[in-house]
DNA sequence: GTCTATAGTGGGATAGAC
DNA sequence: GTCTATCCCACTATAGAC
C-alpha cells in the first residue's frame, strides 16, 4: 500500500491517521499534523499538494484494509457466510470508527481515488449477495447499522447483535427465495 | 409546533429552515441568517440563545414533520404496510435532504429535546415492525439507503427502487416466519 | 430590539529567504 | 526541505451605546 511514497510523505499519511482515528476528523488540522511531525505546517506542502489530497490517501487505506479483512473471510460449518460478513464489517468500523465515517459518510471524491480501490472494497458483499439489488440492501443494512451505533441513536440498552441476527436472517430467506421482490404488493 | 415563539423568534427558525434546506448546513450561519432576515447577526442573540438551540429547534421540526407523514399512512388493500412506510420515509427524506441530515446524522442532543418528539417519529416502525429487534433493523435498512443514495454512493444506473423492494420483501418474508434469527448459524 | 465594535478562535494556504 | 511571516478566510459570541 502507497510504496510509491517519500518516507516523509510515509510519514505524514501515517501520522494523519493516528490523529483521525485517536481524536476525530477536527483534530486532524495541518497545524496540528505538522506539530506533530515536529515541522511547520507551510512544510506540509512540500510533501502533499493539499488537505483533501491526504484525505484521499486516508480514504484509500480504509477501503484497502476493509477489502483485506473481508477477504480473509473463510468458509465455516454452519455458518452462513453472510453472517461471516457481516461481522468482519462491524468489527472494523466499530475498531475503527473515524475512518469508517470518512470512508462512508458523505461524498466520495471518486476522481481523485486510484482506479479499483472503492470496487475491491465492495465486491465481497456482491459475490456473497449474488444478486445486485440484495447486495445494495444489504450493504444498506449493514451501513445502517453501524453508522447508526457509531452516532448513538440506538436505546441505551439496545440488544444490537440480535437487530443484526435479525436483519442478517432475513436477508438469507430472502436470497434463497425471493417470494415479495417480484413487486407485487410494493407501491414501486 | 412551537406556538410558544415570539413572532421575530418564527421568522428566524422558518429563515433557518429555508436556508439549510436550500444550501445546506454550511450556509447556515448566524451573519447569513441575520442578513436574509435584515438585521445584523448579533441581534440574533436576543431571540436565541445561541446556534445550538436554533439547531434543537430544527431538529424537533423535522421529526415531527416526518412522523405526521407516517401517522397519515392509511391501510391499503395488497400492500404491506411495511412497504407504505418505506415509501414514506424515503420519499421525505430526498424532498428534504439536509434536513434529514441533521435528523440523523451524527449525535443527537436528547437533553436538549422536547421530550416525546423523538419517541414520536420512533413509534410507527416499531409499530409496524411488531418485534423491537426487527424494528432497528428495518430502520438501519432505511435509514442506509436513504443516506448512500443522499450521499450518492450507490453506482450511477442502480435500481434503488429494486433493491428498496428487494430489502423490504425481505424483512416481510422475515417478520412472518423468523426461521434462521434463533442465533443458529451466526456468529452472535 | 437593534446597532457598532470587537474579542477570540480557528482554519487553509502562499511567498520568499535560507 | 525547512523556516518565518503573513494573508485570507470564516465563524460564534459579548459589551455597551442608542
Amino acid at each position: 500500500m502507497h510504496e510509491h511514497l517519500t518516507p516523509r510523505q510515509h510519514e505524514i499519511i501515517e501520522t494523519a491517521r493516528r490523529i483521525l482515528e485517536s481524536e476525530g476528523p477536527d483534530a486532524l488540522t495541518m497545524r496540528r499534523l505538522a506539530s506533530e511531525i515536529g515541522i511547520q505546517a507551510p512544510s506540509l506542502y512540500k510533501h502533499v499538494k493539499d488537505k483533501s489530497a491526504l484525505e484521499v490517501l486516508l480514504i484509500e487505506i480504509g477501503f484497502t484494509e476493509m477489502a483485506e479483512a473481508c477477504e480473509a473471510i473463510r468458509p465455516e460449518d454452519e455458518v452462513d457466510p453472510l453472517f461471516q460478513l457481516a461481522k468482519v464489517y462491524r468489527t472494523y468500523a466499530l475498531a475503527h470508527p473515524h475512518l469508517y465515517r470518512l470512508l462512508t459518510a458523505g461524498p466520495l471524491p471518486r476522481e481523485q481515488l486510484r482506479p479499483g480501490v472503492e470496487a475491491r472494497a465492495a465486491l465481497p458483499v456482491v459475490e456473497i449477495a449474488g444478486d445486485p439489488d440484495l447486495a445494495r440492501a444489504l450493504w444498506a443494512f449493514a451501513h445502517g447499522m453501524v453508522i447508526l451505533e457509531l452516532d448513538g441513536r440506538f436505546p441505551a440498552g439496545a440488544d444490537l447483535d440480535a437487530a443484526w441476527r435479525t436483519g442478517i436472517s432475513a436477508f438469507i430467506a430472502g436470497r434463497n427465495g425471493p417470494s415479495v421482490a417480484s413487486g407485487l404488493g410494493s407501491p414501486w
